[in-house]
DNA sequence: CCAACCATGTAAGCTGTTACATGATTGA
DNA sequence: TCAATCATGTAACAGCTTACATGGTTGG
């Protein structure tokens, strides 16, 4: 079993891909950007690199003032199986980390096939959703428990046109930067 | 300090509310309806009633089998600070849980403010994700953290106009529903 | 009699947080 | 020299989950 990782390990793993940094540096990231759901608090950011690194997956080099770690091979390994698993179970703000990564593997059918399984599973939560509201119990709940589940039908559908526009825009994005015809 | 509670602990309060019942009861509440984001398994209710029970909360009277559950006058008194308070900083399906429970609190006009205050703070986060795609980072982000960030706002937009139509819709309602003039 | 359900609980762990502690370096 | 920043860490706890344990009751 090769070694369970965190949401927090992932996005650690995730920033390190492309360039090593040290703890300190990776705690500012998380201050300075949208990635604010973690808290940049040494509390969190430090035990999870001793974390990753005691499974292999970044190493450890010591500069001036204190280290900088990079991925190892196991460690890029794993976030790809990460990165590359279909677009399900997981929360939306994690899957919306794996998006902002996908970027940096520089694969875009990896990228397609995840709007596309993000879309499927959108679609499939809608279609519950709305087959509850005609059914049995839907249409005989008071109308403040049906707004509440209108709050819920609104988001999946909110996501289900951006992960459409995404595919769009990517699409194009792909076509216009990269025309030659294969491999 | 009046006895700090879980948002589970609040979930729980919610439902005793109108009916008194079991810690089993419960669970199957939370199998079967939409408070599935909790588990219904032993080892969260249980403990959790034990806390509330011990804050003096809800009263637990023996029956047959088991134990039923009450709201004390204190429990009532928490779960209407809780339900009343402004329409901010917890996650979204926590305050989703608050507005069903508004519900049976039969006040309009905590419910209006409750929604006025979700809108609110809904445009002021469309209104920050706007200006920072409009400003200095945003238009030089590329496509895919673009697009991630759309992910937010369209979420934020889907809630803003959520929001707006319950509001119209509970006007709506409330003004057939109880036509009377004043208190 | 055995399976299924009612009913309650404990133990351990996961993931992450806040708060605290430490010390070195840099710049005013 | 004094504050700010760099850099790392521990301790305690919060809130919830899964897995396990236990026993009574009911129905076929």
């Amino acid at each position: 079993m090769p070694a369970k990782v965190t949401p927090l390990g992932y996005a650690l793993l995730g920033l390190l891909r492309g360039e090593p940094r040290s703890g300190y540096a990776l705690r500012k990231v998380f201050e300075t950007t949208l990635l604010g759901n973690y808290s940049s608090s040494p509390g969190s950011i430090y035990p999870a690199l001793k974390g990753l690194e005691k499974a292999e997956l970044i190493a450890a080099e010591p500069i001036a003032r204190g280290n900088v770690f990079s991925l190892t091979p196991m460690g890029r390994e794993a976030l790809d199986a990460w990165l590359t698993a279909p677009a399900q179970g997981e929360p939306a703000d994690i899957l919306m980390l794996r998006f902002a990564f996908l970027q940096e593997l520089g694969r875009p059918e990896v990228t397609r096939a995840f709007l596309i399984s993000f879309a499927d599973a959108a679609r499939g939560s809608r279609d519950g959703i709305r087959a509850f509201m005609a059914g049995d119990i839907g249409p005989s709940m008071p109308l403040q428990s049906r707004l509440a589940v209108d709050f819920g039908l609104r988001n999946v559908e909110a996501q289900l046109a951006w992960a459409e526009n995404a595919l769009k825009q990517l699409e194009d994005h792909w076509s216009q930067n990269a025309p030659q015809t294969g491999g």
